[in-house]
DNA sequence: GTCTATAGATCGATAGAC
DNA sequence: GTCTATCGATCTATAGAC
């Protein structure tokens, strides 16, 4: 409970002198808080190895010393920070209530809650550039955004193409892929990508074309 | 035609001494390949920020001094890079001879095209991530790849779906939009991400489903 | 035209004062 | 527990020999 050293394994020879801590130690997690704050606005914008641990403890208010006092080093931070990340502050999964209705509609809500879930906060943008663009040099870090964000999405909306009477497609896995994969792509194309100063489309046009395609219903 | 710096403006006065050139000098063009491709395999591999302008060089087999020759700064090396390997080395614009025959046909040749195009040359993966992880620092490399490679394949795939008689889909623009993002999207989780040590789905199946969602075919 | 050698800045990480 | 000061390595970029 004391030291949070993360990276557990390796850790410093402090053993059991637990006793006679002082005082309620509920200042350390303030601090942890305060570093990886600071370590996500410079690790979001430039990329690992684009961020200096400088700039990490400047942008955090503490000093260089103090984040390394929590953390083992730069790659632990790093890591530590997108498994957070990855587990509580990004998020994919639709509302419960966001699939009950026609078809059509829950379809559509689902899209639009996704698109809405990307554009409102623009660090989701920039927290998907990093994952890819991380993903060859932290294999385990795009296996923890697979598991904690895309897997949970692909299930849910399998489940609930599966489980809906009214629209019989013969493979419910691989169109919840398609439908997924078409908005997510989109999005990474007309924003990160620039893509909607040279190939604009509104996304509507997507959303209506993938309720078609899957309702075979003219709208 | 000499001293082939790059990033024009800003030249060194080596000016009109052009007289009396010693030689012929093919040798230049030879020196700034064998630099793109070191410059290549690291960028590829490490990243714009990753990479170091020494391990270029000893990549390359030349001296540090020697790419500074050729070459403003890092920043103009890899936008020189990138530019060249998105103009000429990566392609997603399929063969005229794909085009020809029943839809159903037409769609899986493009689709079985693009994603073996993907597979069977390792760099294209790493140059998808190395874009993406990038566009937030490099937006007009990011506008390059738009113009380049993604815009050319929508287009086409959207003039054939106007053109074709068999298929009437409301949308075509939006169809083949989805029709690609589909097939890349799943191509990045799977193989950039690992996604397919974790939900793995084969190819086919993201196929067969695009070809009857647009078909409306079962097979 | 290409090299070696090096300048000057910044990097990750730590020692020691308090 | 947090700071300042600093180490050694590595970075970008260049000067000068040949």
């Amino acid at each position: 409970m004391r030291k949070a050293r993360i990276k557990a394994g390796n850790l410093k020879r402090k053993v059991d002198i637990t006793l006679k801590a002082n005082a309620p130690r509920e200042v350390n997690t303030e601090k942890v808080a305060q570093i990886l704050q600071g370590a996500m606005q410079e690790f979001l914008v430039h990329g690992y190895a684009g961020t200096s641990m400088d700039r990490v403890a400047g942008t955090a208010g503490v000093s260089k010393a103090t984040v390394y006092s929590y953390f083992e080093d730069k790659e632990a931070l790093f890591v530590a920070l997108v498994e957070r990340l990855a587990q509580t502050e990004f998020q994919m999964i639709f509302d419960d209530k966001l699939i009950q209705g026609k078809p059509e509609d829950v379809l559509r809500r689902i899209a639009r809650s996704l698109l809405n879930e990307i554009f409102s906060n623009p660090d989701y943008l920039t927290f998907m550039r990093l994952m890819i663009g991380e993903s060859g040099r932290f294999p385990n870090l795009a296996k923890t955004f697979i598991n904690n964000i895309t897997k949970p999405a692909i299930e849910r909306l399998t489940h609930y193409l599966e489980n809906c009477p009214e629209l019989k497609v013969p493979d419910p896995e691989a169109s919840a892929r398609i439908f997924l994969s078409s908005l997510v792509h989109h999005i990474q194309l007309q924003e990160a990508m620039y893509a909607k100063e040279i190939i604009p489309i509104e996304s509507d046009r997507i959303i209506n074309t993938l309720i078609y395609l899957l309702l075979g219903k003219k709208e």
